[in-house]
RNA sequence: GGGCGAUUAGCUCAGUUGGCUAGAGCAUCUCGUUUACACCGAGAGGGUCGGGGGUUCGAAUCCCUCAUCGCCCACCA
């Protein structure tokens, strides 16, 4: 088949996959040492984003290279509930159509949202597909599968009965606007100006007043008392005594707590526990009241009726404006603070007290400090291991408890009669239960989404019921970008070793954020996002891939450029038409048969490959993806097509050229999977599929006769630099004195150098080519020869200062006595090279005089 | 308040344990349509590796310091 002159990747790469797929050579092999991947569960609910597109590429790079080298190689993929992410899109849409989620029972919601998924699920699963994604559909797990469930609730029972986990009453980080708490890490804090106001709570024991400072005049409502430093000499006669909290009437104590610091605002803090955390703990310590007076849908209650359903904002500005009236702010001061907001509305989160459960760390933080501790787990880069143990070392209990219907539910009962009484029970189909006569109610909330992915190395292996895939349990890599460290990486390591006593994986790959042209991060809201679907479109899947992994190390932020892409696009056709040539030269009833060096071409060539194989195989071994892509494209490139190709033209070993083509192919084929399949397809003494392939075997070859050719080649290249050098685009001839690399490469050189011809001559006129030290003229006139004269000054004077730098080395004793052998040896190699080179150059300009 | 990272060519970035003339893609300049490829070929220009100091025979790489820019963590009302 006659292929066409540019690849067009849209006409295969669809084809090409569907071959993969139904061949089965994405499934493990079930031989060789086992290399396993988990595709980190893209969220079900939407489109795939560069960031995507990286981390399975990357990943997809390692599973090919592994399965070429003969690795049982498995790349689970997964489809994540996403449970709050994807809530909120299903609720804007719920919006849209007036609805919202107080309209359904829960089972409806469920099964809606299930429905809305299943829709942008498929669509997802597209566009793994569209990257080439290698991996294993028919051991895809969804968070939602029954096994998922099943194994998620073996762990909560697990840590159920080592009490591990506890149901409390705490202040949680609430979104009034989504209605449910967050974790922790959920929270973005930022730091901002805000201010500090100063009231005054009149003294009712005596005469005076305390003047409180707060940035939160709005939660004055729930003060139950103020406190100071029980060591502040100012407040000390305070303490035990009365307050009139204003706008209310209502009396609250002054007590002592160490918690406050006299040096900030005042020294006297208002204590609200039921929306500060702090307060929260003082008020536990004197056991104090708690007054909510923000209700979880954001707005004022058990306030006075003037400000009861004011939301925040607004019962703060009408609170301090009400203690304006009675001339009770003392004091306003600017300062900095931080605040926590929703990471998904942007708006404040507010501390609430609610009644959650709550995962007990410390014990499997420990675990998880002390396998990094041992370094067990290897992380790229290195550096954010401190990140992770600092993250651990200050580990807070986590909130489980979701407030909304899409997830896992929690199996968890209360007694109707004992609202402490709760049991531990899967059946969270029935609203109520009965167990040994008493009745039970079904906890509504559902799992936080990383509780379930925080289980998914061994969900995905079925590590623990020993499933078909449990070999690949600990995973061997685990990938995905540096922002989930904690919010996942870290959870993994602690649930993957509580519940199968082993760390989940053995190397952590962390990339970094694929930044916009003008390293800005992309989001909708300005409007930079890059769909990469468009761009597999337009350019082709290999070439995203190319394109992003080029010049990207592990752990950095980095600009993505399309220029990139566009690159990876012409590596792409550049393979297609190495492969054209060389089908076209071999023609399509070629029998393959083993193939030898002959010319010295064909010497460079295999020496050039081998290097290039042990540069990709050190490289990947360090997942070092970006030096590794390098590599292949400028041995395809400048090795193989622009120079083997070229010299074939005239020198043909056309078993040694299907070779190169098909050693291209596969060394390629973890980076451009596509195009390389798809010129695998037609060749005609193929007909097995590429990506079951071995990674290449070398051959032998002859190392004096590759570094001959590559006086061959420097020959060429300084014929070509001198002409380009001079004036007009004459070509010139070649002359040369008894020299039989020359003589038997004469047609060779004559079309790379785009000479006239070669001819053997004892006269030596024109200008010598003299870097490779042979004697060959090019054949130029006298007046020709006088303008390359100052040329010939500039590479003398070069040729000095680099001699110079030489020569300054070799006389340096410290550098004879302490530098590797190999290296002075080279030193000197190049000392009697360069001075070889000068004398060359200056008998050329003494001629010229 | 702690911690981490970045600063290298016009732009975006590589640079494994310190080692030879610091690389890539794009951009720029010159030449070229030789039937694999103009998504091409040949050639060129462009960097005191943020500043300063130190260790070393040798530093973009290690140490100290300063500057600038990012990110993460932390309950200061």
């Amino acid at each position: 088949m006659k292929l066409a002159k540019t690849y067009d990747p849209n006409e295969y790469e669809p084809n090409v996959y569907a071959l993969w797929e139904k061949s089965g050579a994405f499934n493990p092999s079930g031989t060789g040492e086992t290399f396993s991947t988990v595709m980190p569960p893209p969220n079900a609910n939407g489109d795939l984003h560069l960031g995507h597109a990286l981390d399975m590429g990357l990943k997809d790079i390692m599973v090919r290279y592994k399965r070429m080298n003969g690795c049982d190689t498995i790349y689970i993929p997964g489809a994540d509930h996403a449970g709050f992410e994807t809530w909120v899109v299903y609720e804007k849409q719920l919006q849209k159509e007036g609805k919202s989620r107080f309209d359904f029972s829960r089972e409806q919601l469920y099964s809606n949202v299930w429905d809305f998924v299943e829709q942008k699920r498929g669509n997802m699963e597209l566009q793994v597909r569209a990257l080439g994604i290698s991996a294993a559909w028919d051991h895809g797990v969804f968070t939602l599968d029954k096994k998922v469930i099943h194994t998620v609730y073996q762990t909560f029972k697990k840590m159920w009965d080592e009490g591990l986990v506890y149901r409390g009453e705490r202040i949680v980080n609430y979104s009034t606007k989504y209605q449910t708490s967050y974790a922790d890490i959920e929270v973005d804090h930022k730091t901002e100006k805000g201010t500090l106001w100063h009231i005054a709570y009149p003294l009712l024991d005596k005469i005076g007043e305390i003047i409180v400072a707060t940035t939160r005049p709005e939660t004055m409502y729930g003060d139950v008392a103020v406190a100071v430093h029980p060591d502040d000499p100012r407040y000390k006669d305070f303490i035990g005594t009365r307050v009139m909290l204003p706008l209310t009437g209502r009396e609250i104590p002054v007590i002592a707590d160490e918690y406050v610091d006299p040096k900030f605002g005042t020294g006297a803090v208002k204590i609200t526990p039921a929306h500060d955390p702090n307060d929260f703990e003082v008020g536990k310590r004197h056991n104090l009241p708690r007054i909510q007076v923000i209700d979880f849908d954001g707005t004022m209650m058990n306030v006075p009726e003037q400000f009861r359903g004011l939301d925040v904002e607004l019962a703060r500005k009408r609170t301090l404006a009400a203690l304006q009236a009675e001339e009770l702010i003392r004091k306003e001061e600017v300062i900095e603070h931080s605040v926590g907001y929703d990471y998904k509305s942007g708006l404040p989160i507010q501390p609430l007290i609610k009644e959650q459960w709550f995962l007990n760390m410390k014990p499997l933080a420990e675990k998880a400090l002390e396998v990094i501790e041992r370094e067990e787990i290897n992380f790229y880069p290195a550096g954010r291991k401190n990140i992770l143990t600092q993250y651990l070392n200050n580990i807070h209990d986590w909130n489980l408890s979701r407030q909304i219907p899409w997830g896992i539910p929690i199996p968890a009962f209360q007694n109707v009669a004992d609202d402490n009484d709760w049991i531990f029970n899967e059946n969270v189909d029935n609203k109520t239960i009965v167990v040994d006569g008493k009745t039970y109610r079904r906890e509504e909330d559902t799992f936080d989404t990383w509780f379930s992915s925080g289980q998914w190395p061994f969900i995905t292996t079925e590590f623990l019921e020993k499933g078909e895939l449990a070999r690949f349990y600990p995973t061997s890599l685990m990938e995905t970008g540096t922002d989930l460290l904690d919010r996942w990486i870290a959870r993994m390591i602690m649930l993957g070793l509580y519940t199968t006593g082993q760390a989940p994986f053995k190397d952590v790959y962390l990339h970094g954020m694929v930044l916009d042209e003008h390293s800005q991060k992309m989001s909708k809201s300005k409007g930079n996002v890059i769909n990469p679907m468009e761009l597999v479109a337009e350019y082709g899947s290999d070439a995203l891939r190319l394109g992003l992994i080029a010049s990207r190390s592990p752990g950095q932020n980095q600009a993505f450029s399309v220029d990139r892409v566009v690159a990876g696009r012409n590596f792409c056709n550049k393979l297609w038409n190495i492969a054209r040539f060389i089908e076209n030269k071999v023609g399509e009833n070629y029998q393959p048969k083993l193939p030898e060096a002959q010319t010295l071409a064909d010497h460079w060539i295999i020496s050039e490959l081998t290097t290039a194989k042990q540069n990709i195989d050190r490289s990947l071994d360090g997942y070092r993806f970006a030096e590794a892509g390098d590599s292949v494209y400028h041995a395809v490139w400048d090795s193989v097509a622009d120079w083997y190709v070229e010299a074939s033209k005239d020198q043909d070993n056309l078993d040694l050229l299907v070779w190169v083509l098909d050693t291209s192919l596969k060394l390629a084929h973890p980076f451009a999977p596509f195009v390389t399949e798809t010129i695998w397809q037609t060749l005609s003494w193929h007909n097995n599929l590429l990506i079951s392939e071995q990674w290449p075997e070398m051959l032998s070859f002859n190392e004096i006769s590759a570094a001959e050719f590559g006086q061959v080649q420097q020959l060429v290249t300084e014929a070509r630099f001198v002409a380009t050098s001079l004036p007009g685009n004459a070509r010139y001839g070649l002359l040369y004195q008894q020299d039989s690399l020359i003589e038997d490469n004469a047609q060779l050189i004559t079309r790379l150098a785009k000479l006239k011809g070669i001819e053997q001559s004892n006269d030596s006129r024109g200008i010598r080519l003299a870097l490779t030290g042979r004697d060959a003229w090019l054949d130029v006139s006298a007046e020709t020869l006088a303008e390359h004269q100052t040329n010939l000054e500039a590479r003398l004077a070069t040729t000095h200062n680099e001699l110079q730098v030489l020569t300054g080395r070799l006389t340096n004793e410290g550098y004879l006595a302490k530098a590797p052998a190999a290296l002075v040896e080279e030193s000197k190699k190049q000392q009697t090279e360069k001075q070889a080179l000068i004398e060359r150059l200056q008998h050329e300009l003494e001629v010229l005089n």
